[in-house]
DNA sequence: CATTACTTCAAACAGCTGTTTGACATCGTC
DNA sequence: GACGATGTCAAACAGCTGTTTGAAGTAATG
């Protein structure tokens, strides 16, 4: 009996069950989660034996894991908007990003398997989640972070300018997080293919509205722009100067 | 042998392993999710026969249930800001309700069961989601769909109100959806409880910056308020009027 | 004490899980 | 044709799953 094939090199090694393997993991995968996905599902799928997974992947962990760099590595809808420069207003690589990432995450291919597995990944990680992180999220923010600082202007700290990253890919990923919330309380705030950019306007408004304003009152200590606080919610807070 | 007893009522009939059962219950389920988390596990916790859960409830599921019921009533940190009403500056309610709603999320109970079992819930829901949607979250997004109306001034359609209050929930969730890429990307950015003020602070002031932005530029077509957009970015959508 | 209702318990059940096994098929190579 | 990889297959394996069973225990009631 045969080895198991060396996985890094060689993807279709024999005849086309491995890819077969693959394509119908990913699937299951991103339905069932891990855990409850179950081999002998993935085989039917992919019209191939019980044993395949075991031969050709050593076990349903590795499996997963050629999952994961084969999603991140076949990316249908690459991010283009990583490549606008300083030659383009930031406001304009905003509101790009807003759009692909909503396009991404809610557009046609919807329930794209990239989108479950990742929401899983958010609750309990794998080892997968590193790889991904530090090969295809960090860049990404990374670059957000550019187009905040300056959407922001000088007098934010590091960390100013990471809250307002973060602020914005929140209002984001919420409509994918939260989706089975929506649908059963206000069903017509789903982002669908037809009104995804009626939602990308309104986040990057939203977001450079948001930029502006804190802008303007840059240098000022943050409590003062926001003179009527309750007592609790802004003595208390430890500002950072 | 007896009937199952009403769990309705008597919520502590035999003894105290109903009620342990449930504490357990909860605990395993927030850890494992509903599938992976075992009977036998839950009945040792509570130091219980394998047996007790189907005696007590039925089934898996039932104890499920009960575990949610238990969880939405027996809240240790009530809402107080709901009761805020008009003689409370809109400002301050939604300066109260981040402040509240990030605590519940990211506070001393960071991984309290509850978050962690809506979180599944999201990616997986079983019908205990529609009851928690109606008796806790639907009048809570009223609540702020009032706020966000009173901040943004008229001339803002319903829809426009529901977006901005999404856009700060999303702000909030984000923390909490997303701990496990944060922890790698960027740990220092995690909410703890020292901490947590700073990022209400953050997301108050940046939804309300947002919010006069948006005031400001009422009545105006939507597009005019971010003139030099991409042209895909803003002349495909189709803002409603 | 006998009866009754209620609760616990060890043991077993049927079913599904990932994995292994050994036989068989298919190919290119000597 | 013989050989040795390489891939496939039905069958079985050991383990865990939720659930059921029937006996045993417990406490209150008559």
């Amino acid at each position: 009996m045969g080895l198991m094939p060396d996985i890094s090199e060689n993807s279709t090694a024999g005849g086309d069950t491995r890819g077969a393997l693959i394509a119908a993991a990913t699937e299951v995968f991103a339905e069932h989660g891990f855990r409850e996905a179950t081999v002998r599902d993935i085989c039917a799928r992919a019209y191939a034996n019980v044993a395949a997974v075991n031969y050709h992947f050593g076990d349903k962990e590795a499996l997963y894991a050629a999952v994961l760099v084969t999603l991140w590595n076949g990316q249908a809808n690459p991010p283009q908007h990583l490549s606008l420069g300083a030659e383009t207003a930031p406001e304009d690589r905003l509101s790009a990003y807003v759009r692909w990432f909503l396009q991404e995450l809610m557009g046609e291919s919807c329930d794209h398997p990239r989108g479950r597995i990742m929401a899983r990944e958010m609750i309990e990680p794998t080892g997968a989640l590193d790889r991904v992180v530090d090969g295809f999220i960090r860049p990404q923010s990374r670059w957000l972070n550019g187009v905040m600082a300056e959407l922001l202007g000088p007098g934010f700290s590091d960390i100013d300018v990471e809250l307002a990253s973060m602020s914005v890919v929140g209002q984001i990923l919420f409509y994918k997080h939260c989706t089975p919330v929506l649908e059963r309380l206000a069903p017509h705030l789903i982002p669908t293919s037809h009104d995804i950019d009626r939602h990308a306007l309104h986040i990057t408004q939203f977001s450079l509205a948001a930029a502006r304003g804190l802008r303007a009152s840059r240098g000022l200590n943050l409590n003062k722009i926001y003179p009527g606080a309750h007592p609790d919610a802004v003595n208390s807070s430890h500002v950072h100067s």
